[in-house]
RNA sequence: GGUUCUGUAGCUCAGUCGGUAGAGCAAAGGACUGAAAAUCCUUGUGUCGGCGGUUCGAUUCCGCCUGGAACCA
């Protein structure tokens, strides 16, 4: 069983430099478990780990598309995986996105014949209490689920059975949901109050450093708003921006709220959906008995 | 100094022809199996500016005081 280290946490508390300085004792390599990093030119907003910050840490997973690209779990999950199965050593996965690392982690397996993530056209001119319904027709524990107004979901669990002819609770049921490696996730954390701050001060220093730039010249090599990139908070919010219906400080105040609403969501996933080793970044000592645990754990031989 | 408008939830504002009030945003909590930095759900007691008066009863009507805005001098 290969060894996966998983750094997770919230925005901002600075998962990336403590896996850095992990990968750099274990001499492990990092693969980026997030959904906007993968593109190239979304460095600013995305608070991408520069060069210098990788200390020399090979780190996969980052540029590997252009801005108009789209990009899934289901994607991430392959090409993750791929990189654990071939590594010597194991890997680290350092990110925020929740649903990539369950996916990835887990025996959790996204339709094979499916092969694209939009949804079925014929279910477009539905509304969704229709599509509710026709859901709780033929899969009632899915429906069960699923929120009359959630359309996207509906959208995507009907669409699993038309192409897949298997409904998605049958699929769920199917698979085991056991962890497929031998992992240990850490989450990084501090309190509440500090860790907004942080976001507060990180967008500004993101504005600083030029992020509306990097905006006007992503939409100048023809990326629009529409994009899925560009759904990315610290690019969404500029588009009233660019159509002359805000000024670049309500922007940056977006983005603030828009980081911390993101932070809180990050918490909620990972407090229910993983087991989670959380440890304090501000408290130096938690940091270094996590250091310890990590060594111990990755000395340890796995069965 | 005068006239008019205004002061209701953290913010922007509804509303009660007198029976102690409700939306949006924010906030907090939650869900999550191919967009997930996405999508969606739940939660609203607040001296209704202050003091008096009328009334069985006032945030709602009346008077005074006080904060704000506009206009006239």
């Amino acid at each position: 069983m290969k060894k996966v280290l998983v750094i997770a946490g919230p925005t901002a508390v600075g998962k990336s430099d403590f896996a850095v300085s992990i990968a750099r004792k274990l001499g492990m390599e990092i693969i980026s478990g997030d959904s906007i990093q993968v593109y190239r030119g979304l460095d600013i907003g995305s608070g991408k780990i520069t060069e210098e910050e990788m200390q020399g840490v090979p780190h996969h997973l980052i540029d590997i598309l252009p801005p108009t690209a789209s990009y899934s779990a289901a994607d991430f999950q392959s090409m993750a995986r791929d990189l654990i199965d071939h590594s010597e050593k194991g890997m680290i996965i350092c990110g925020g996105t929740g649903l990539y690392l369950k996916a990835c982690l887990y025996d959790y397996s996204f339709n094979q014949e499916e092969g694209e993530s939009s949804c079925d056209p014929s279910l477009e001119q539905y509304t969704n209490q229709q599509l509710y319904d026709m859901l709780e027709k033929t899969d009632p524990i899915q429906a069960q689920k699923i929120h009359v107004n959630n359309r996207r979901r509906l959208l995507r669990s009907l669409t699993i059975q038309i192409r897949s002819g298997k409904p998605q609770s049958q699929m769920e049921k199917e698979q085991s949901h056991q962890m497929i490696y031998d992992t240990k996730i850490i989450g990084c954390t501090m309190e509440r109050s500090m860790l907004y701050e942080r976001i507060n001060r990180r967008v500004g220093l993101m504005y600083e450093k030029g992020l509306c730039g990097e905006v006007e010249k992503l939409l100048k090599q023809g990326v629009s708003f529409d994009h899925q990139s560009m759904q990315g908070i610290g690019y969404k919010e500029w588009k009233p921006y660019f159509e002359g219906c805000a000024t670049q400080q309500e922007v940056i105040e977006e983005i603030r709220k828009h980081s911390r609403q993101f932070a809180k969501r990050q918490y909620t996933w990972l407090n229910h959906q993983m087991p989670v080793e959380w440890c304090d970044m501000s408290d130096p000592s938690e940091i270094q008995h996590t250091v310890e645990q990590i060594e111990q754990w990755y000395t340890k031989t796995s069965k």
